[in-house]
This record gives structure tokens, sequence and C-alpha cells, in this order.
DNA sequence: CGGGGAGAG
DNA sequence: CATTCTCTCCCCG
């Protein structure tokens, strides 16, 4: 019954011949010396991947540098690219140096302007030959020397090797990064508009195609970002008129059902308007039909989002074989709550760089909302089938604010956090005393106000600044449910056409190996010491504590001490 | 804003 | 077509 899948496997693994989500039992076949690991520690891989980001960003100019979960990340480059293209010269390509700081002239590399670094798409027998007249050439040229130092310096400096895809979007430059890996990197050539053939001048005659289409006709249409399972099920539907042949037996890889980006392109009547009829509806994206025939032909607008100081969320999950007695939720809800305590923590709490409070840690953002996600398992049906429903019910609430409170210990305010909140919260998911199975829990903060940053630029010792950071913190929290307009954001109107016109260089990386035996060992950045929250904070934090002094029961909803809640709650407990 | 769907690695 | 554990963006009421 256990047939048991191995979740994902390294490259090494793949070379020889693993896939991911394959039975152990068929890897041992294969590899019979395959090492198979239980469980997942994630800690060190979301160090690491913090880490590389941090490497990456500091090539970056315009802080634009988006992470795509752990180990992928787009960088727009724009900005280095066109800076470093007026400093080419014309009469001396093949010596030329890439300027990495503006405000440096001696940091940088020296590089043969003459050609593409790297593999280019699609692939040629002579390498393309540079015309400076060329702009997009010239800038995807550029893009792809920048990428290859980055790449060196990321295995030099950190010793992790990288994937590079090198274009003009987020979609395509993502895309064009999987030709060729592990290790490696792939510039789409231009050109990226196909020329148009009513009146072909003698030099673009034969081939000028778009090399968009050709890159991405080949592929799967569910290949493509933004394409999932849902939708792709629906464009093939229609694409072969007939409803969805079930694709047992594939499990990975290679569709005998498959439906690619050029059967959808010129499919009769294809367009925007066709796609909206077959992807809309109620409940989906606005605008899903026009959306998906832009990815289809590798148009996307989207920006690479700058840095994020904080995430949006932090949630922590785990799933169970079976869960189904109050004992064990309670116990597994201090251990999520532990560690979710902990991820706030690390991933919330800055050190206080205010010199009259050295040591102390302050808050980044204060996550306002709690939730509690449960996905129950159903109950098997009469006729013995099983009905599959995987999805999650969840219920949220107010984040208690006892919880940025850095002067009790962990264990104590876990507890308190799970009486006081996640145990009503329990209450209101799944009303019956039992009866229930649980198949996943899940526990998040959502919702974060970052905290007003002050980076201390005003000048070190300000006796105004303890002062104003009071204010800042106390204004967030006044706040709360009034109808305040939102700070004022200064926005910066740049160039749509930049993008359309495909005169911006996006470079996607992936550094695939967080190898356990890499020479060069990535340390995580360790458990923070148990200190004392700043004065301000500390001062806040009593007042907010004042607001809850009473609260209400989740199942009988009388109201009382919080101190007594938690007695109370066992008293429910108990009785239930 | 609460709850859920879909898609990403 | 999810198995795992996250995370983001989006829609509806």
């Amino acid at each position: 019954m256990p047939l048991h899948q191995q979740v994902t496997c390294n490259y090494e693994a793949r070379r020889r011949g693993l896939h991911k989500l394959q039975l152990i039992s068929e890897a041992r076949k294969i590899v019979p010396d395959v090492v198979i690991v239980l469980g997942e520690e994630l800690g060190r891989f979301r160090d690491a991947s913090k880490l590389l980001y941090k490497f990456l960003a500091s090539f970056s100019w315009n802080g634009k540098v988006e992470r795509l979960g752990f180990d992928e990340v787009w960088m727009d480059v724009t900005d280095l690219v066109d800076y470093n293209r007026a400093l080419l010269n014309p009469h001396d390509m093949t010596n030329s140096f890439f300027q990495l700081k503006q405000d440096d002239p001696t940091v940088g590399f020296f590089y043969n302007a003459t050609g593409i670094a790297g593999h280019f798409f699609p692939d040629q027998p002579h390498p393309p030959i540079l015309d400076l007249k060329d702009d997009l050439m010239t800038r995807l040229m550029l893009g792809s020397h920048l990428a290859q130092h980055i790449r060196v310096s990321l295995e030099q400096d950190q010793g992790y090797t990288s994937t590079v895809g090198i274009s003009t979007n987020k979609i395509l430059s993502k895309l064009v990064g999987n030709v060729f890996k592990p290790r490696d990197q792939t510039t789409l050539l231009p050109p990226y508009v196909s020329v148009n053939k009513a009146s072909p001048t003698p030099s673009d005659k034969a081939e000028r195609q778009s090399n968009i289409s050709l890159f991405l006709d080949s592929h799967d249409i569910g290949k493509l970002p933004g394409i999932g399972f849902k939708m792709s099920q629906r464009v093939r539907d229609h694409i072969l008129s007939r409803p969805a042949e079930f694709e047992i037996g594939l499990i990975y890889g290679g569709t005998k059902e498959s439906v690619t980006v050029r059967d959808v392109r010129l499919f009769p009547g294809m367009g925007p308007e066709l796609l909206e009829k077959i992807l809309g509806g109620p409940g989906t994206e606005r605008g899903i039909g026009a959306k998906a025939w832009n990815i289809i032909n590798g148009i996307d607008d989207t920006e690479v989002q700058q840095a994020r100081k904080v995430p949006s969320q932090i949630s922590i999950e785990d799933s169970y074989i079976r869960l189904d007695t109050m004992p064990e939720v309670l116990k597994e809800l201090r251990m999520l709550a532990t560690s979710l305590l902990k991820r706030m923590h690390s991933d919330l709490l800055e050190d206080d760089d205010d010199p009259d409070s050295v040591g102390s840690k302050r808050w980044l953002a204060h996550p306002k909302t709690l939730r509690l996600s449960t996905r129950p398992r159903p109950p098997p049906n009469t006729d013995g089938t099983t009905t599959r429903s995987f999805n999650r019910i969840s219920r949220s609430g107010p984040l208690p604010n006892f919880i940025f409170n850095l002067k009790d210990n962990t264990d104590a305010t876990v507890e308190k956090l799970v009486q006081v909140a996640l145990i009503p919260m329990f209450r209101r998911l799944h009303p019956q005393q039992s009866g229930w199975n649980l198949s996943l829990v899940n526990i998040a903060v959502t919702n974060l106000v970052e905290t007003a940053s002050d980076d201390g630029k005003g000048g070190g010792r300000d006796i105004g600044k303890m002062f104003r950071r009071q204010e800042t913190i106390l204004k967030e929290w006044k706040i709360e449910d009034r109808d305040v307009p939102p700070d004022p954001v200064l926005s910066v109107e740049n160039n749509p056409g930049d993008v359309a016109n495909g005169t911006s260089t996006m470079v996607g990386y992936e550094y695939p190996t967080v190898a356990e035996g890499n020479s060069l060992v990535v340390r995580s950045e360790d458990i923070l010491p148990q200190t004392q929250n700043s004065v301000v904070s500390g001062s806040w934090d009593e007042d907010e504590d004042g607001d809850e002094d009473t609260e209400m029961c989740g199942v009988c909803k009388a109201s009382m001490p919080v101190f007594a809640m938690a007695a109370h709650q066992r008293y429910h407990d108990l009785e239930g």
C-alpha cells in the first residue's frame, strides 16, 4: 500500500537516469546505489537561497532582482547593458571592458564583444556575427557576457554552479535557460519579430522567421510559465476536440497526447478571443485569453520585481497519514507554532542598528493575521471507492500581539498562541468533536505590515530618532481599523516600450546544485540570541497586552481573563 | 478582509 | 495530476 515515491533528485541522479516523482523501487533498479533521504530539511536550502540571492543582487543597479522559489532568479540588467553598450569601441571590440560599477571604472571584466558568450538558440554552424547597428543583438551580446561573468563568479566565490537564459523578458529568458543545462547558458538570438513578407528586401529573403516562435513552437503548451495543469488541459481538450484523454501512465516527460505551442498558435480561429472562450469563465482571471495569447507568442511585459524586504506570508505545514484525535492535533499545533515562531524570528527580526540599544532586535514587519488550514481526508465512500478532494480549508483571525514580545520564552509564547488562537480556529474549522481525519495542517502569518525603516541616512546619533521610531510604530498600530489613505508612493514612470521593443535584457538564473559535497560549505545564519527588545518596542508590547485582558472561549463563548483561558480550554478538551 | 483556486519550484 | 512544503497573485462575496 505505501507506494513510496521520491519527490525530487539531484542532477547527478538525473544524469544516471532518474527523474522526479519516481517510484523508489524503480529508482533502485536503475541506480542500485541510490541514496534515499527521508524527509526534508528546508532550512539549509533557505539559507543558501538567501545567500545566493544577495550575491546576485549585488550586481544589480536598479534592484530589479526577482526570486522564483528557492533556486531561480530573474535580473533585469537593462541599465548595465545600456551603459556598457555606450562604452563599446567599434575599433577594438575584442578587448572590451565591462564596467560593473557606475562610480568606479576599474571594477569589471574584459571580454570579447565580437560574439555571444556561451550557447545560443537557434544553434547554427557559424556563430552570429555582431552588427553594432543591430540594437537587440548588441544588447543580448552584452547580456551574455555579463551572465557568463556572473556564473563564473558564482562558482568561484560561492561554489555553486548555475544555468542561465538570456532574452528580453521573463518568460523567454526562463525558457531559453532550459536549453543547455546544467552549468551552462543560452541566449535567444534575434530576430524577435517576423519580417514583413509583403516587400522582402534582398537581405531578408529566405529565413526571416521570428526566433521566438521558432523556439516556443516545439514546447508542450503546459510547459509555458503561467499555463499550468488546469489551463493546459482546457486548451488540449479544445485543440483535440474531445474530452481530456486521460494521461494515465503519463507520469512524466513525453506526452503522447502532446499539444504543442505550434498546434495552438496555428489552430483555426486561434487568438485572444477564442482563448478567452476556452479559458474564461467565473472565477478565472480577467483577460486570461489575451494573457495566454501573449504567453504563446512570447510577449511578456511584466516587470522584474524589486527585491522585497519581507515576504508577504510565512507558513509552516506538515502532512500526516492519520491525524484524528484532539491530543495529537494539540501536539502538532505546538510543533508547527514553534517552527513558525522560529521562522518569524529568523525572517522578520533584524539587528537594531540604533547605537543606543546595541544587541537588540527589531521587527522588520508585523503580520496582522494568523491562518490555520487543514486538508481533511474524505471518509471512504459506502461502495469502497475513494473520493479525492485534496483541497484545503482555512480560518483566519487577528494575530495576537504577544507573539512579538521577545521577553517571554518561546514555549510559553507558543502555548499561549495555541490556546488563545489556534484551538479556537481549529474548532471553527472542525466543529465536530471527532470524525475528522486530517492529512495536512498548515499555520501561516499573513498581512505583513512593513515597519517603517530608518536607514540612518539622516546621520548617526540623532536624539529625535528614538522618538520618531516610536511615532511610526505607534502610528502603525493606531491605523488598524480606520480608513487611512496609503502612504504616498514615488511612482517612477518607466517606458513600457522598452520591453515591448526588446530593448531590455533579462537574465534568468538557476543554481541547481545545492550539493552536499560541495567544497564550499554554506553555513546558516544561526540562532538568534534571546535578547531583550528595544525600549520602544518593549513599551508598546506592554500597552498592547492590555487589550487582551479578556478572551472569549471559542467553544462555549464564555468570556474570561486570558490567564484562565488555557485551563478552561483543557476542560473542553477533556470533556470532548 | 476572509476564503479559495491556480500556478510556480 | 497529486505525492511535499512553500510562496505569490488573483477572484468572489
